[in-house]
DNA sequence: ATTAATGCAAAGTTTTTGCATCCTA
DNA sequence: TAGGATGCAAAAACTTTGCATTAAT
């Protein structure tokens, strides 16, 4: 028998949150504000909550902050992230961003593009 | 006085091995790699070394596994890091990423472009 | 000789996990 | 009422930091 997920209020109160508010929290903003609604939420289970909807594609988890990896290279070449193996490549294809220094937000010091699916070889 | 930063040998070796291979090696793999031309290298001096070519722009950190912010909004926009305050906005300006569903290297099912640099409120 | 950078270990932070209990389907 | 999800707390993983020592300039 395949499990079948079920819909909390914690999840729905999550998701109702993240759909609702045009920043973008962090774990522990998310975290403070749910806790408004269901004061008894713990950190657990809003990581484990955040990484369902992340991995069911209904949110995106922005690349920012800390991340494990490095590359030498930094030349302009874009990321291929596999969600099974883990593994990344590199993508070399060409991708018009337009070479625009300055943005409304800010000023541009770079960019990356990032993909992700399912590499070659996990996709056999 | 204004510091002056020194070249090591432990900078010098791990900038040599990030330049050398095609892989994306995280933190430990930077340590273990290093570690044998440099056995007593600790943790610390990579995390160190690290960050300081990073800020540099010397080497790339990639967007990868585990980010800490979240966005509800999975439509197709870009994301700008402001490198000071560490605010994150959202980048509608259009930018033609080609809409191929598999590149060379696996089927893609979504990407983000994300701009670094210096935000307007920062600017001033 | 100065003093920036390292190695080490301890502290701080973030994330995951085991398990009893709760509550959705 | 079966078993997926939660809350809690402990463990694991990851990152930063203080300080004595080393070594680049």
């Amino acid at each position: 028998m395949t499990k079948v997920e079920r819909l909390t209020s914690q999840k729905k109160i999550v998701l109702d949150y993240l759909k609702s508010v045009k920043t973008h929290p962090s774990v522990n903003k998310v975290y403070l504000a749910v806790r408004k609604k269901l004061p008894r939420i713990s950190k657990g289970t809003v990581y484990r909550i955040l990484t369902n909807f992340k991995n069911k594609g209904e949110i995106l988890e922005l690349p920012c902050k800390e991340c494990q990896r490095y590359d030498g290279d930094i030349s302009n070449h874009g990321h291929f992230f596999c969600r099974k193996c883990k593994e990344v490549f590199d993508v070399f294809e060409d991708f018009k961003i337009p070479k625009l220094k300055k943005i409304k937000v800010g000023e541009i010091n770079n960019y990356q593009v990032s993909f992700y699916g399912t590499c070659k070889k996990c996709k056999k």
